[in-house]
DNA sequence: TGCTATCCCATAAAATCCCATGCTATCCCA
DNA sequence: TGGGATAGCATGGGATTTTATGGGATAGCA
């Protein structure tokens, strides 16, 4: 399995559009995806994404009840009513719809995160605020510069 | 396997007609069908769409009960009964029974909201509402973290 | 013949595709 | 090992195609 790591600051044109690392799009084109499933990451200002397969797996959770079940209603449309499933173009780029971008606070720029199984997409100076205070938190020794996308460190 | 996704903010015209996303129609296309299946939501002031799939599984799953159980007689009737097969004209659009569009409280505005295998068609206000509610009854529980069945966390 | 449901066409807006352009990293060869 | 050739990537913008939507024409039915 692939996992999103690096950073990578990329620019969102005047139509929304920003271009997904080649990295993730390798390790996702791997698994014959051909887009990302998107939606707002919970508790932070920013759209996270990942493969169709977790969706997927996600929905799969949902079907295991007989279908008068109340159980998991909240959560189906807590999550799946969120979710936008976005393709690529053909260079490589999704079009992030405006509600995201909204909520992401994003203008002419982005910063995808990798984060192992998925990655998320921030205003970059939100970022570097959010990355300093999770590198204060754990109070280890970190890299002034964070590796690119797939890098080799 | 396509699911239904994200929320689509269409018109009602004065025919009662409503456009079905062309992301929903191509899932439904794939099945066959050249329509949706539509019923009142259970539970829900809301009407229920979805392809011929998941009204098979639910029938399916009703069959595996006890046959001499009761248990779901009511439901499998109150809801298979009320299924109606909804074609699409030419353009995308179904049209909406009267019962249908009252049973929602749809005046000129739809929010057709998909919920994996399903989706509903819903009166914004009230689903702008529902949502709410959904997202405060689940907190921010991570989607890749899943309640225990039964349990909420 | 009046009403309703279906089909068909027109249009504006939006999403998608396609190509061109620098730039950078990689490869190849002397 | 230097340096040019090559391929891959991010980006911009225009052309094209799809969508959503409104309205009218047509056909079916009571």
């Amino acid at each position: 399995m692939a996992l999103y790591t690096g950073v990578a600051f990329n620019k969102v044109d005047r139509k929304g559009r920003v271009s997904v690392p080649a990295t993730y799009r390798n390790a996702l084109a791997k698994q014959g995806l051909d887009g990302i499933a998107a939606f707002p990451a919970p508790h932070k200002p920013a759209v996270q994404g990942s493969g169709m397969d977790w969706l997927e797996k996600i929905s799969v959770r949902f079907d295991q009840t007989d279908p008068f079940s109340e159980e998991f209603d909240d959560e189906r449309m807590a999550l799946l009513s969120q979710v936008r499933e976005l393709a690529f173009d053909g260079d490589g780029r999704v079009t992030l719809p405006d509600d995201l971008i909204a909520y992401a606070g994003l203008s002419d720029q982005a910063a995808i995160v990798g984060l192992g199984k998925h990655f998320q997409i921030w205003e970059p100076a939100a970022f570097e605020e959010a990355q300093r205070a999770a590198k204060a938190s754990i109070g280890g020794r970190q890299p002034d510069r964070p590796p690119a996308p797939g890098g080799r460190g």
